[in-house]
RNA sequence: GCGGGUGUAGCUCAGUGGUAGAGCGUCACGUUGCCAACGUGAAUGUCGGGCGUUCGAAUCGCCUCACCCGCUCCA
């Protein structure tokens, strides 16, 4: 990473902090890592981004690639749910264990049920691993065996040792049970994400409940409530924003990576012969979407996952894709702001089967006169990674001007979209900038400023992101009109007091969407 | 989890054992005539935190927390 990009994101802390957008959580105790709040311009901010995305998905007005509307419902569920729902998810699995992933394959294993084979007094070659008691694992381990040294291993050859006991050395040298290249699995270690706690007075095993570490188990286990009671049709989706949790390992890079975070997820149900088609419109329509509030160009990239990569439910999918944007502390790679995924009917076939009541997870479709499990296309967004995104698109350094940054944000997610100043506070202009104010103020976050000199005025809102500023002069109190001074150009335009509101419905909703 | 760096006012920093400072910003009053103007005045500090050494610690030692960077990790 160059220095200059280094620098770069130090510089956005810092102004976040100073124009109060982002503070760390509990600060004046040294802080908490991994958790961050958020100011008044950065709540505004975070809410913008938010607020569009429910308007355009849940009150969108959207034609799909079928010719159907694009129905979608909300639903606000809690974080703490029944544990029941994180086994089901596959979230709580091998909680208590030490766990062992491979890089390759994706796969995940219990370390206490990995054995190694290899040669009796050979310690040169590979060793390979398979998974105790698994006829078909070992049967792998030994045609890997034998293909490596050239020749039939007989079975008093083979000298086994649990995985457990292997060093990192020999770890290096390891091949995975469904891998073909060695070094791929990781060290034993604990691994569970999720937060606990306890529900009632009593703290024990029976009592235990987890936060939620995604938003949309709420939506899967609240499927058959929506369908009966919503009298919604496939293809339809249902939307919720709300706090999760992870509790990471290296939180990191300011908001990117935290404990608390909120998401934007729609689960979309659909026929599973149309999932191709519906992936492909909502990857299209979601990418669209961020570049619609401002984050334009090279920063933005659409990614489709290799097969590889795949989670194991989505392999024979439709796909999955990330919406990448290069953050500072990314550059010249990217990180992530939102998942595309197919994720098939994954989701309500493993809670029919934990929850047993299996049909009423399955959807009868009248027109095709069909029970099945609906697949799912789930666009999984992060408010706070928006967030992010959105400060690190709009903070633009300029050393032409006073306040020698920026921020220029897009007028529909800008924390203040104008401010109203009187060039000096004289003459009947405080008042006339105070009516303005007054008016505006009930309908749009607005600012009036009566102190100082103009130049530091304009200053102020440029450091905040405020496209536009209104100035009411010694000529507004007869010619009913005022001056808006435009963000980003600096120039300059006089319009009638009466058309200001206009003029900023305009800009905020009809606003062409970036380049 | 490993390694490197940083931490003094909102910001940038000075202060290397002896009364915590400057510039900018912020606020008040005056002045004002379109880009951090000017004058006068004011407020602002757990010197990241704790323990220790010392007559005395921002300064020395130990521990710890947070942030940034590079690895690692990211179900």
């Amino acid at each position: 990473m160059s220095e200059t990009t280094t620098k770069r994101m130090e510089d956005i802390v810092a102004l976040c902090r100073r124009r109060g957008f982002i503070f760390q959580s509990s600060e004046i105790y040294g802080g908490i890592n991994g958790f961050w709040d958020y100011g008044p311009n950065g709540v505004e901010l975070k809410r913008n981004l938010k607020d569009a995305w429910w308007g355009d998905i849940v009150h969108g007005d959207a034609t799909g690639p079928t010719g159907a509307d694009v129905k979608v419902v909300g639903v606000d569920c809690t974080i703490i749910m029944n544990p029941k729902t994180w086994v089901a998810s596959g979230h709580v699995g091998g909680f208590n264990d030490p766990m062992v992933d491979c890089k390759e394959s994706k796969s995940r294993y219990r370390a206490d049920h990995l054995v190694c084979l290899g040669v009796k007094g050979d310690t040169s070659g590979q060793i390979f691993v398979c998974v105790d008691g698994d006829d078909d694992s070992t049967a792998k381990a030994r045609k890997k065996l034998d293909k490596y040294l050239k020749r039939t291993v007989a079975d008093e050859e083979i000298d086994t040792c649990p995985f457990a006991d292997l060093s990192a050395e020999e770890r290096a040298i390891s091949v995975g049970p469904d891998a073909k290249e060695q070094g791929t699995l990781t060290e034993p270690r604990m691994f569970n994400l999720m937060f606990e706690t306890h529900c009632g007075a009593i703290r024990d095993e029976s009592s235990k409940a987890y936060l939620r570490p995604e938003t949309a188990q709420g939506i899967f286990t609240n499927f058959n409530n929506i369908v009966d009671s919503s009298r919604v049709k496939i293809p339809f989706g249902i939307a919720q924003i709300g706090k999760a949790f992870r509790n990471e390992v290296t939180p990191r890079n300011f908001t990117f990576r935290s404990r608390e975070f909120e998401q934007m997820e729609l689960e979309f149900f659909i026929h599973p012969s149309e999932a191709e088609e519906w992936y492909a419109w909502w990857r299209e329509q979601r990418y669209a979407w961020w570049k619609s509030i401002g984050l334009a160009g090279d920063n933005l990239i659409l990614r489709e996952h290799d097969r590889g990569e795949l989670a194991h439910y989505a392999k024979e999918g439709a796909g999955t894709c990330d919406i990448e944007y290069r953050f500072p502390f990314t550059a010249p790679g990217f990180g992530e702001l939102e998942g595309v995924a197919h994720r098939s009917d994954y989701d309500l076939r493993q809670h029919a089967e934990h929850c047993g009541k299996g049909d009423k997870m399955r959807y009868f479709d009248q027109q095709r006169n069909e029970r099945y499990f609906p697949h799912v296309i789930e666009p999984s967004a992060g408010a706070d990674r928006g967030t992010l995104a959105l400060l690190c698109e709009a903070y633009t350094p300029d050393e032409s001007r006073a306040s020698k940054v920026y921020m220029k944000f897009h007028p529909r997610v800008a924390p203040v979209k104008a401010a109203i100043f009187p060039l000096v506070a004289k003459d009947g202009m405080p008042e006339v900038a105070e009516k303005l104010y007054k008016e505006l103020r009930r309908k749009y976050a607005v600012d009036m400023d009566v102190k100082q000199s103009i130049g530091k005025r304009y200053a102020r809102m440029d450091e905040a992101g405020t496209p536009y500023c209104f100035t009411i002069d010694g000529d507004s109190l007869t010619d009913h009109a005022v001056t808006v001074r435009e963000r980003d150009t600096q120039s300059q335009e006089r319009i009638a007091i009466d058309q200001v509101a206009n003029f900023l419905a305009d800009k905020i909703d009809g606003a062409p969407a970036a380049s």
